[in-house]
DNA sequence: CCTCCATGGTGAAGCGTTTCATCTAATGTG
DNA sequence: CACATTAGATGAAACGCTTCACCATGGAGG
């Protein structure tokens, strides 16, 4: 491999000092440069197949055009959660918002918890997106590196932070409405075990909403308990035939709950939505891949990663904080029975 | 914000030169320094808390301690391939082992085509892991700039690229082996349109291989096209029994297609396995999400993920060439009906 | 007493950029 | 014609680190 090509290279090939080289490349606007020189330096650069080092720039302007994004991991194992859908899509649309703005995405996991702000600084990071809820000490790091953080499900106070979010309370009022509507009031609730922040929280304090207004009592036996993920659900479907099945209703925090629910229920030969309805939450691809399709709580993830992403961008430029709220709508397919039309 | 700590701050600090606290920093085994002087930088590093500059360091060592990693898109849209859950799972393993081994990963997706190597080049990448496969110029264009690459799943030869991979016509041989000892005759082979590199149509051959090793003829008629992903799946389902479905068994190239087939079928009130039997490829969570579970071809995805993180820091760290081909196997679940006990 | 060598440590160059201050010529103004 | 102004271009410092070559000091050996 031959040596790399400098900008230095690039000046001595145009004949002109690196300065002017540097100036024409990055078009300093109020440099002056003669159209001339301008493409000799061009021609040169092209020629030469000249790359900038980003690392040499950093060193001077301190911007490394990175933006870091942390995706959380899974409990037990080291794998990220993208099990559940939603957090593919979610870097997906971060990645190419982020590629379309002429930044790089630099992606960790949560293992390196309290690093992470090292390795923000070590890397320059210009921005650092990141989804999930955290220790409050490990934001407090990241807040000191004066390095802008967009949160993205946080239920996070904090005027430092910039955040988007969609309403999970009402999430979870649309999706017990909804069963309501259609004639329900013996409803599940089922999620993982709940902190007190957390969408999940939320998405219930909306399910007790929606029951209180209808003057239906919350029932305990009616809660239920398990990982959110596929076997959480599934598991779910046994503990309530279990209970005896009292519910005409259940709804699950995540749609990837929401299916192992339903073939749970299957595979105890309850059928859905005739023996009893389900709704989800998120419309991940996954809530279309069972029989019957599961109705669920629209949000738009490609929204929120783009979101997210254009966000930090303009915060690094300059912008100012933010905070977005996405709307949430019902999809209705065909996992739910309206039960008024008995 | 105050300024950030410099090495220059430290040695001020610890009253030793700027050489030295490097030294001590950087652990160099030749270089000679009293246990005195190493504690004092090192208190002194840590009471200022700093953090080492990586761009300054790249600059000079033209090593970035960062391994990029590019991930196939979707055709049409922007998004990555995340909807099949390959890729989330290979990503994980990816992030993982590279993180253990001290470096960041840069995520890409395909977008950038031909300025890959511009990017590699800019950002010092030390490594590149890429999956999938590519036009040979772009390879070409990644050759030229030295930098080391595992290829995963091309089906490339060129001494200068690792590879690892999985031996996919072995295991559309197995799968379609599996099928036929069974007592399938009637086999049907659903894919994307076949390419001539790439994994699916390696497992055609296998298929073919399996076919012709029974002595059954390869029917035209049992070949189905649609896109690797559920609905995909889900419209060859349509499809054959418009064809008068005439097979007893299907191969799926994928399990997200096996499982819109396994749901398409349902849909058509065909049971799996009693109408027909399905089998998948890859072994992917998915794979568990349906009724009947489908029965596989095992890949150790989060293996193949691990290997090419490995691989690649060996590289980088000057190890010699090498080409990894992962072991498969058949799991056995619920989508296959055995008809010999017919 | 002089030389050698080992030990502990340092100065300064250099990596590839950006950017400030400055310089030269040429043009315009009175 | 003298002077101010401007267009066009440049030199050199700075960013934070690594590393090569070199400098002290002091005890061992002759």
């Amino acid at each position: 491999m031959r040596k790399r090509v400098s900008l230095k290279d690039v000046a001595r090939e145009a004949r002109v000092s690196v300065t002017t080289a540097s100036y024409v490349l990055n078009r300093k606007p109020d440099a002056r440069i003669s159209e001339e020189t301008s493409r000799r330096v061009r021609a040169a650069a092209k020629r030469l197949k000249y790359v900038p080092n980003i690392s040499a720039r950093t060193m001077i302007s301190r911007r490394s055009q990175l933006i870091g994004v942390i995706i959380p991991q899974t409990g037990s194992s080291h794998r990220l959660m993208f099990d559940n859908p939603f957090y593919g899509e979610f870097l997906s649309a971060v990645e190419y918002v982020v590629r379309e703005g002429g930044y790089h995405l630099l992606l960790s996991g949560t293992g390196p918890y309290q690093d992470y702000s090292s390795i923000a600084q070590m890397r320059n990071l210009d921005g650092i997106i990141i989804v999930g809820t955290y220790p409050s000490e490990f934001l407090d790091e990241l807040k000191k590196t004066g390095i802008p953080v967009v949160l993205v499900d946080a239920y996070i106070q904090d005027h430092y932070f910039h955040t988007v979010s969609i309403n999970d309370r009402h999430g979870g009022y649309l999706a017990t409405k909804y069963l309501i509507d259609k004639g329900h009031r013996e409803i599940a609730f089922v999620s993982e075990k709940l902190r007190d922040k957390g969408v999940h929280h939320q998405r219930f304090l909306g399910y007790s909403d929606a029951l209180e207004e209808a003057g239906i009592p919350l029932r305990k036996e009616f809660l239920y308990e398990g990982d959110v993920a596929y076997h959480g659900g599934f598991a779910v479907a046994q503990e309530m035939v279990k209970r005896g099945k009292r519910e005409t209703a259940a709804f699950a925090v995540a749609d990837i709950m929401a299916l192992g629910l339903v073939n749970g229920l299957r595979a105890q030969c309850l059928s859905v939505p005739e023996d009893i309805s389900v709704i989800g939450f998120d419309n991940v691809p996954l809530s279309t891949m069972s029989l019957p399709e599961i109705t669920t709580v629209n949000q738009d993830i490609w929204e929120k990663g783009s979101q997210a992403a254009r966000i930090v961008i303009e915060a690094v430029e300059g912008g100012a904080k933010r905070d977005v709220i996405l709307p949430l709508h019902i999809v209705e397919r065909d996992s739910v029975k309206d039960i008024n039309l008995d």
